[in-house]
DNA sequence: AACTCGGGGCA
DNA sequence: TGCCCAGAGTT
């Protein structure tokens, strides 16, 4: 099958098991949703979700998260793991926000990758899924769809990131990006994964 | 590009 | 208990 078909055929599944992908309540604040994704590195949604309430509820903004300081930021996210080092981050962070942002997040890509806790792959969600960037953040998930998708052979993050941007229309990779998360959880795990019972697996993949 | 690091998940 | 892994940082 040729490379436009499989992807429109891919983006019609998609569309259709989640049209119009909800951005959670916390992502809707760039400084909430950019300390919920540093929060969620190697961790899962469900600790995340569990925390981030009484994280917000004592500090929701630069200066408060500063104020409360590290010590305290450590121990209300204990259960996320990292806490050590996810909570200087976040109060390193927050006072650089407070000191050369005006106490806004950044909207580039380099500017957000410059701060500490902040990686590729934090930069790229917040991007696409919080300032509306036309753009995939590509992490192990949405690497193991593509490459069970046949959509590429890329064995590095920038090899994927290129041939998803490729497959799929510019407007729809922030879309498709969340549509793939989701895809990924409900249909395509890591583990325990059945080819033959997954909706895109059964017919894309190769060989 | 390859390595290190701290910690979670799972066998 | 040990192996694997994610993602940031470092070289």
């Amino acid at each position: 099958m040729k490379r436009e078909e499989k992807a429109k055929k891919i983006l019609k599944i998609l569309n259709e098991l989640f049209p119009k992908p909800e951005i959670p309540l916390t992502h809707r604040d760039p400084y909430t949703f950019l300390i919920a994704v540093i929060l969620s590195q190697q961790c899962t949604d469900a600790r995340v979700n569990q925390i981030t309430p009484l994280l917000f509820e004592k500090a929701k903004t630069p200066k408060e998260m500063v104020k409360l300081g590290e010590k305290k930021i450590e121990d209300l996210i204990r259960p996320v793991g990292l806490a050590k080092t996810k909570a200087r981050n976040i109060y390193e962070l927050s006072k650089i926000l407070v000191s050369s942002y005006d106490s806004e997040v950044p909207k580039s890509f380099d500017e957000l990758l410059a701060l500490p806790g902040v990686g590729r792959k934090t930069a790229s969600v917040l991007v696409s899924q919080a300032f509306g960037e036309d753009a995939f953040a590509v992490d192990t998930h949405i690497h193991r769809l593509a490459k069970r998708w046949g959509l590429t052979r890329g064995k590095n993050r920038e090899e994927t990131e290129n041939d998803l941007k490729a497959a799929f229309p510019k407007k729809t990779w922030s879309q498709v990006h969340l549509q793939m998360i989701y895809f990924g959880r409900s249909y395509c795990p890591a583990r325990n994964h059945n080819p033959a019972d997954c909706p895109i697996c059964s017919w894309a993949m190769e060989k």
